[in-house]
DNA sequence: GCGGGCTGTTAGAGCGCTCTAACACTACGC
DNA sequence: GCGTAGTGTTAGAGCGCTCTAACAGCCCGC
């Protein structure tokens, strides 16, 4: 910075205006900088103005599991918010391991980060919230009673009902639903299901079969659903994985879909959306949730105190795996 | 800092050392020291520590795409091995895009990151060798012809031949090619093809049909292949999202897999493994990738000069897609 | 001619650490 | 007893920036 400072024949502290793009500064001065700045190769030391700033300018974004294409699309629209915003993000993999994401949170601490934004976070609600008192924190895809922590999630009973209503409205009335366990919203999904049912009048004909979100639990589900007998004309899983292994199992047994039998999935992943699949599916705004995650922590730094949660609404993707109900 | 020094009744420099883990502190001290940074709350301050120290114990990972499955498996291989010589990393999302590579990088290097990894990257390739040239860089994925960045790559003519093999093993002798076209990869995918037809002593039966890496290609390959008149016995793909759209174009089409007409495709993506699916397809050691690609960083770190090219071996997972020739 | 306001620039302290070199203390050999 | 070596601890400079407060220079109005 001092080479800079006497190339360009002015002070060190201008050249810190110039680099921060301060608008106070002479064209003259600010040209002479920037092109003695090029010519050095100068660059300034984030880990130096950090320290000097207080700040950092930067949000901490944990994603539980890289592996797992929905945190992408959130750390899209992250990405796009922050930018607009002046803000960087840093991206720590969570690699759903609570141990590993309690150390990528104590680094983006030890980093100072000005917030951070957990998605799917499998940390204590404790901790996240302990966490929230400290520091601007948002938490993405996992709903939470904190009394500090701004959340985003998606209606998951809403997801439900759609999924519901679309294949009530296209005449079954066997609808049956491979749930998804203790997974992230697989509780709120199926209570959807079930209210979305007695509002269709099908109160009666309801059916969950136990599941985690994984393709395994589809081929069970359907498996249990063959041994039970009277065999739905219509599947919903709490999960597009869940509906892909149903896919399969029925096919083995003969059965097409959606001539013989509907599927209606949850999360419209990449997979759904392959050709060969055509998963008819919901849709959670993802890029959305994102940027509405940074507007939430902006708030924040901003001083706001009262606590935010916000719902986005889900929408149907109807593809190829749902169609009318036969006798 | 000053706060838990006095609290422990020691100087500062010792609270230092302690939060360093360094070896030479008498038990008393560090006890004392760690008792009172736990009760104050007291976490280093990064930003201090980096500007100090001159040096960061992070490596900055640029992944090109998260959407892509492909990276995150090599950001696990990175991440363990990083942990394991006590080097933190800070992903950076490329999303396809140059610029924000270009982006990315700049804010590494403003970070002043002790090294990084660049995965699939971009960026042209005089830029990659000119930031090598400054830190320590290392490429996956990307085969370079730089003096100061060392690569990580698969053998992908290999990975064409295993699979040209296991094909002609089981009696195929019309094995067609849907290319990658200029994709990373696609070339040496495509001379691995020819070379190991030749081999097989099929090199009159060689047919390759323009693609890109999408599903679209598979379909569009599938359909030039009908037009064609003579329909192979066997199609390689240049990865496995085309194998994909091949498959659904074969089925509608009538034709059985591997019944009719086996499929192989590359990457052994999470889709390949789908049981719906159950790709045989090419797979590459993403982990160990990631592994390499931080060990070279650390022999850079210890003033190695040379250039390495380390090229890792695929091989053949064989699913239910490929199966015996029939007449 | 002078005070007031504006613009552009600067000196210098300080951010929270690390690191070097020095220092106090104990143990040991002769 | 003294020199030597080793162990544990510390003072203080310095890392590369930002930021406050002050200042120089200029134009303006009266």
């Amino acid at each position: 910075m001092d080479d800079v400072a006497a190339a360009a024949g002015v002070s060190r502290a201008l050249v810190s205006l110039v680099m921060r793009g301060s608008p106070r500064v002479s064209d003259r001065s600010r040209a002479a900088v920037r092109q003695a700045a090029a010519r050095l190769g100068y660059r300034p030391n984030l880990a130096a103005r950090n320290l000097a700033s207080g700040r950092t300018s930067t949000f901490g974004v944990l994603l539980n599991d890289l592996h797992n294409p929905w945190f992408a699309e959130i750390a899209d629209g992250i990405h796009d918010a922050a930018d607009g915003a002046g803000y960087q993000i840093i991206i720590a993999n969570g690699r759903r391991s609570a141990a590993t994401e309690d150390r990528a949170v104590e680094s983006f601490l030890a980093y100072r980060v000005d917030g951070m934004i957990l998605a799917g976070c499998r940390l204590p609600a404790g901790r996240i919230d302990g966490l929230g008192a400290k520091t601007a924190v948002v938490s993405v895809g996992r709903p939470l009673r904190s009394s500090h922590v701004d959340t985003v999630n998606t209606d998951e009973r809403l997801g439900s009902e759609l999924a519901v209503r679309h294949l009530a409205d296209l005449g079954h009335r066997d609808i049956a639903h491979i749930d998804g366990g203790r997974g992230a919203g697989a509780a709120p999904r199926k209570a959807g299901y079930l209210a979305a049912m007695n509002a269709a009048g099908l109160g009666a004909r309801c059916r969950v079969v136990a599941g985690d979100f994984t393709e395994e639990a589809g081929v069970h589900g359907v498996e249990v659903l063959l041994a039970a007998g009277r065999f739905p004309t219509a599947i919903y899983t709490a999960n597009d994985l869940s509906a892909i292994g149903a896919l399969d199992r029925l096919e083995d047994e003969g059965l097409s879909v959606p001539g013989d039998v509907s599927l209606v999935g949850f999360d419209n992943t990449a997979l759904a959306a392959l050709h060969h699949i055509g998963l008819t599916t919901i849709d959670q705004p993802r890029a959305t949730m994102g940027a509405l995650a940074v507007h939430l922590l902006l708030e924040r730094l901003e001083r706001r105190t009262i606590v935010r949660r916000e719902v986005v609404p889900p929408s149907i993707v109807v593809r190829s795996t749902s169609g009318p109900a036969h006798a």
